[in-house]
DNA sequence: ACAAAAGTGTTAGTTGTACACCCATGG
DNA sequence: CCATGGGTGTACAACTAACACTTTTGT
């Protein structure tokens, strides 16, 4: 019984929500787009494990954000000898750009190539983790610059989310929160004009939930 | 390099959110007290080989809810060969006493004994799950009866969450997001008189998440 | 002057908590 | 007829979505 390790890194990349895939070149079910990943070492736990495989398979250095997600253990799901995949959601800071092998791409989440066995799957759900957290953690912290404009987070939020997201009050849930903090510093405007844009940075660079009881919260 | 399976089964009894182990006869760690489980088999995937083993080791056949947490994969967790941990959250409705081997009991999780390896970790994972999940879901299905009046969902509520709950918002909530139906029928007072409860029962017996977004929802 | 982009403010609606009060029943 | 406990209603606070308006800047 063998077990791998299957990471599903994102990264927003031109207004779109990226996720990182190479291309087979050998069977089964060559051509296809496969997540990165690999066996789980003799001596390293599974976080220490997807760190390795993408620090040495496609020079991601810069992991921002790693978590466990489900995990697949299907006894068909791959052909060959049973393999359980472990998977995990891997997040990118924006303006970074890993060197990757050749048969390595990014490809926007709304446009994925055909991808193998169950990868497809795993994409999907690292996805929606993504947008659930969004709304009631800073996991933003691990896909944005470390100072950046309210209209670039609420691109980040769009795209991420997938649904227009109001830049005003975006900024007052986080700042309430304390999620983001004024640096008191400005970006100069673009070449249309326009107000220069108030820079801010997250608080913490760590996963915080920031929103755990919506409802029957314990009593003051 | 091995496989297991760890399942923290829930249910409510006298007033106690209690957690079902046995205590290990043999070494190591003999004494101490072990979240059912097992070897994963052959060609069986993770939630059948949980399900399996609570029917064959401790006659749990009533599992209302079963659920994957994380997995615990240091390779130095249990002594012996390395062993991969796969748990589980799983959850019994209230009236029912399952046939339980001599060595297994049910402990309130307000008070264990000590347990064994990780376990302790586990249990608490658990437990942090299903008090989140109770104000966002409708996982409370699966501990509750089929019928029930609301002062009995209050109090499963208070002690599965772990402080008090005022029944009339409970009601407002529950109904409002449409996990609870009103049957119509009503229970008889207690010995003391009193008004007779209504009773409910839970619309839908599967999870289902019902407060999805708290901010940055989607528009209409 | 104008358009673009960011800041400021307001409104209205929803949701949840806390709490007071009313009513049916058994002793 | 009273205590008990469930039902009904209200007041209040917190939060958010939506959107209009104002201000600064480059062309």
């Amino acid at each position: 019984m063998q077990h791998e390790v299957l990471v599903a890194v994102f990264q927003k990349r031109d207004d779109e929500l990226c996720v990182l895939l190479w291309q087979r070149a050998l069977a089964p079910e060559s051509g296809t787009w496969s997540l990165p990943g690999g066996a789980l070492g003799a001596d390293e736990d599974l976080p220490a494990s997807a760190t390795r495989q993408l620090a040495e398979k496609v020079d991601v250095q810069e992991l921002a954000h790693l978590e466990q997600l489900s995990v697949f253990s299907d006894p068909h799901r791959v052909p060959g000898p049973r393999t359980i995949a472990s998977t995990f959601l891997g997040l990118i800071p924006s303006p970074s750009d890993p060197h990757l092998p050749p048969d390595t791409r990014w490809h926007p989440v709304s446009d994925l190539p055909q991808t193998s066995f169950d990868h497809g799957v795993v994409i999907r759900h690292a996805r929606r983790r993504l947008a659930a957290k969004l709304s009631y953690t800073n996991i933003a912290f691990a896909l944005a610059a470390d100072e950046f404009t309210m209209s670039a987070l609420r691109d980040l939020y769009t795209c991420a989310i997938g649904h227009a997201v109001d830049t005003t009050n975006l900024q007052r849930i986080l700042r309430r929160r304390g999620v983001i903090t004024p640096t008191g510093k400005t970006a100069p405007p673009g070449r249309a004009g326009g107000w220069p844009a108030a820079l801010f940075r997250f608080t913490e660079s760590r996963l915080r939930v920031t929103d755990e009881f919506a409802v029957l919260r314990p009593p003051v």
